[in-house]
DNA sequence: ATAACATAACACCAGAAGACGGTAAGACAG
DNA sequence: CTGTCTTACCGTCTTCTGGTGTTATGTTAT
């Protein structure tokens, strides 16, 4: 809960806000919009405003009179990914990842900050096939030339920026790429974690439809489970973890089995 | 071909001289870059970017020493887009389509730009579940609360800036809208058409997959075919042409069989 | 080898969009 | 009905991105 690399940077000064106000709503359960205003120093309307866009995401509820946390599950999903980061980490990831792609393949990539991390270095690889349902990275890929988008459609989540459920699963389905990239929100030892079972039908639908698949880990995410068990990290042909990651818990992954990878900065 | 109402407003300045630069490459088969330099009292490098991006979405092709046109069929279906516009009339199109809309209503959308002038209409009138692979207006819904969005996935193309071909045909043969607004590029006294095979499969099957359909004509289309037949404007439930349209074209329509409504500035 | 052409890297500028607060009007609970 | 909370609207300020040119470096034909 407590992240142990605190950084707030890389965050515009509204959305980092909006994280921090999620984690005090998390933390104290409910609270009025008069508390954020005093709590953080800005004006009755901005508070607002930024409940709106945290409801909207599906992090908090409104009600007259304050607004009341969600489920751990949705927080984690979401503000996790805007708070979590450890850019430098994940970049470092996506060069490793990057050595596994030859220009050509077809590459499929799921909703994460790693895969996007991952998107601005194909500029180089062209040409490439990349199939994702992730809203940023196609936008991103969409600019580029010389590659062949194929975006994996679906029910829009606001939480997630992506697209998912039983249209995604088919359109998943309907591929079968060279490659998979992907993350998840928790990895024990042995298994891949998370919270979310619509996620999950997609990621399962993704692994059986590629031929190589990775699943990209900085430290953040070891040591940690979530509700749904996703797939054995046997399932995944490479685990590509960052350079933080202490032995300890790198060790047990190999000692089950799993091929880990450590990518450095 | 030279098009009547003259309208360079309506576009950013890059876009607006890239649209010229297609026209003028059209226009004189091949052309070097110096000549455009010289042509639009602009630097090189811009120049070069401006190729770069009309080469991107498949308008010119681009050599050493030069650039050149591509076919027609592309041309028009790219730039007469860009270049296009009639604004007004299009805002007036989607304005008299949106009376159509109820609230809780599932909606498909193609990707045109009357659809998108549509797009910013639906805000009033959530809650709605809209589908549609148009990526502009996919990133506007994104946006929006109360708005369930359904993206229609597919292969990318730049021309277009949507999704296509049989992913996307197949996306929308899994869906059953009350509704459908969608546009062509030519409209015949008996039927409506398209230059590219792939676009006209992805519209028929929206047709077969939407209770209500609507077919959104500013005058500009009238008078003009293209190659493919897409449907015969029987098959749409309701035509919407906008005011500037002469009446001696819109009796044909009638006279045939189609449901034409006016939209009143 | 050289001249013409193309790309990359940097820096600047302007216009647009976003962020924010204030006030006033509207909705809700007690 | 009244006080509190919320939303809508507007004006201001700032920030940021997009568009551009200049210079420098790379590339390709002759």
């Amino acid at each position: 809960m407590t992240s142990d690399v605190d950084d707030t940077a890389e965050l515009s000064r509204p959305a980092r806000r909006q994280a921090e106000i999620a984690a005090y709503v998390v933390k104290n359960g409910s609270v009025s919009a008069n508390d954020l205003v005093e709590a953080f120093g800005v004006s009755v309307m901005t508070v607002h405003r930024d409940l709106d866009e945290l409801e909207r995401q599906g992090v908090v509820r409104k009600y007259r009179g304050g607004v009341s946390a969600q489920p751990t599950s949705v927080f984690e999903s979401n503000v996790a990914y805007r708070l979590n980061t450890a850019h430098a980490e994940k970049a470092a990831i996506a060069r490793h990842a990057r050595a596994m792609i030859e220009p050509g393949m077809s590459v499929m990539l799921d909703d994460s900050t790693s895969a996007l991390s991952l998107v601005d270095l194909f500029e180089d690889i062209t040409p490439l096939t990349v199939a994702t349902n992730f809203l940023p990275a196609i936008t991103r890929l969409a600019q580029l030339r010389d590659i062949t988008l194929l975006a994996l459609g679906g029910i829009y989540s606001a939480t997630h920026d992506s697209f998912g459920g039983m249209p995604c699963a088919e359109a998943v389905e309907a591929l079968h790429t060279d490659l998979l990239f992907c993350s998840v929100s928790a990895v024990s030892p042995t298994h891949a974690f998370h919270q979310e079972e619509e996620i999950v039908l997609v990621k399962r639908a993704m692994l059986r439809s590629a031929k190589t698949k990775v699943l990209l880990v900085d430290h953040a995410k070891l040591q940690r489970t979530a509700l749904h068990r996703l797939a054995p990290l046997t399932d995944f042909d490479v685990v590509i973890v960052d350079e933080k990651t202490p032995d300890d818990l790198i060790r047990p992954l190999r000692e089950h089995g799993a091929t880990v990878e450590v990518a450095k900065l």
